[in-house]
DNA sequence: GACTTTCAAATAATCGACAAAAATGAATTA
DNA sequence: TAATTCATTTTTGTCGATTATTTGAAAGTC
């Protein structure tokens, strides 16, 4: 069947109304209960009922089941069989195994690193700090706490977790790269507690983060060591005053 | 309304017919998938396409895909927007980047263990290795490498899996245990890879396991870390053959 | 002959409704 | 008052069907 005239190939199709980036409603779902969690706007310990997420979220209850069950494994949601899904709880006990997790963690990890990096590591964790001081943060928690219902990740956020796994991003080994990953992903939860709280006890840590390139570069492996741990350490101290002995 | 006599309060109800152990099929289809990926009964790289597997456990699409998205984030199964799940494939790279990760984060965790066990972890220790010892284990490989489908986890795997968990619990830290977790299961399915082809490279590592507890009870650290890195880089040595360099 | 385009079959994703279990709360009894 | 029972209601878990997307093969074009 010959097609009038020679219609110039539609270069890519323009997709008409492309309602996401392509990715499924249980995909999108999951990006975006996964951040109202870690930025603790689902409360821990509340109850994450689905007829609740459905409306919240304007999708069925399929894609938001599915949701919920990729978090379970994240360790950001908790589920009891016949009695549904919750925003897991924060302790002071979770925090604490948590900052010893990490320190040693992350030890291996930035020691690795710097063993092995080159300098086109060295520019990448040059470059991801640069790209941090440029964000200013916090752009998703207004000075009186509220957030505007919807918003995501603010590229601040995106910035500092660029910046730690550049830094370990030499370890050579994607496992433990994860790891790491998924530990930054429960601290962050503490980071934002304590942030919603004393929102004056902000940072003087853009100076951590200098302190920790100034090693990097110097390639001085305790030294940036001795950083990274104070800095895991000053995150527990500041989240610490925010929560009670007992979980929930 | 009076109920006749003293009817003497049912003790517990003897909950009539219990399908499963109360739990969901959702869940009863992760633990089975999860079994059948370890032990590679479902071949890595594969698909995992929904309705063959609704048929191969008996139950309809919403657990399957509820077991499938908790699969995915154990990485145990892949997922691509709109083109479904996948077994995750192995390849030497991921290998070579498990062991080592395996090394270096059980090394902290056994050290910390070691460090404030009491008598009663040194006993657990003990007691696991005499379970492990008890038990043939590959129970559910038989020789010729058939495998009875329905099969669940031997009581063998499990117990090798306790005697390792039950190493490092008292490293303090909950954190560290569920990575060391995550890593064992990963492990597992190299483990299983290389069983299931060459079977007569049996375990002369019933040894390895004892010169662990030697190492243990004798309080050695060192000792108890050089051989527990040996495990582990054996398990490499033994999957590495199995496995061609470029993933699938 | 190699490369598109088209179309149909297969598969994935989502919805809406039903069934099963747990939470709630008022009425009853000790 | 405190505890127990029972019916009501909410919420979870599952199913079947519908819609959207990809895959693969056949037809067409340069």
């Amino acid at each position: 069947m010959p097609k009038q005239a020679a219609r110039p190939k539609p270069v890519i199709a323009e997709p008409a109304v492309v309602k996401n980036g392509g990715a499924t409603l249980a995909s999108e779902a999951y990006q975006r209960l996964r951040e109202d969690i870690i930025n603790a706007v689902l409360v821990p310990g509340s109850k994450l009922r689905v007829q609740e997420l459905c409306t919240r979220y304007g999708m069925g209850q399929s894609p938001i089941r599915e949701a919920l069950n990729r978090l379970v494994r994240d360790g950001l949601a908790s589920l009891s069989d016949h009695k549904g899904f919750s925003v897991t709880s924060l302790s002071r006990a979770h925090l604490e195994s948590l900052t010893k997790t990490r320190c040693w963690v992350n030890e291996i990890a930035l020691r690795e690193s710097m063993l092995n990096g080159d300098s086109a590591w060295e520019e990448g964790v040059v470059l991801a700090y640069h790209r941090l001081t440029r964000n200013p943060r916090r752009a998703s928690a207004q000075p009186g706490g509220v957030r505007v219902d919807g918003t995501y990740n603010s590229s601040g956020e995106q910035a500092h977790r660029a910046f730690h796994t550049s830094l370990i991003s030499a370890c050579g080994s994607p496992w433990l790269i994860d790891l790491c990953e998924q530990l930054f992903d429960a601290a962050d939860r503490y980071r934002h507690l304590a942030r919603a709280t004393s929102s004056r006890t902000a940072r003087p840590r853009g100076d951590e983060h200098k302190l920790l390139v100034d090693a990097v570069v110097a390639r001085d492996v305790d030294r940036a060591v001795a950083v990274l741990k104070k800095h895991f350490s000053r995150t527990h101290e500041l989240a610490r005053g925010q929560l009670s002995d007992d979980p929930a």
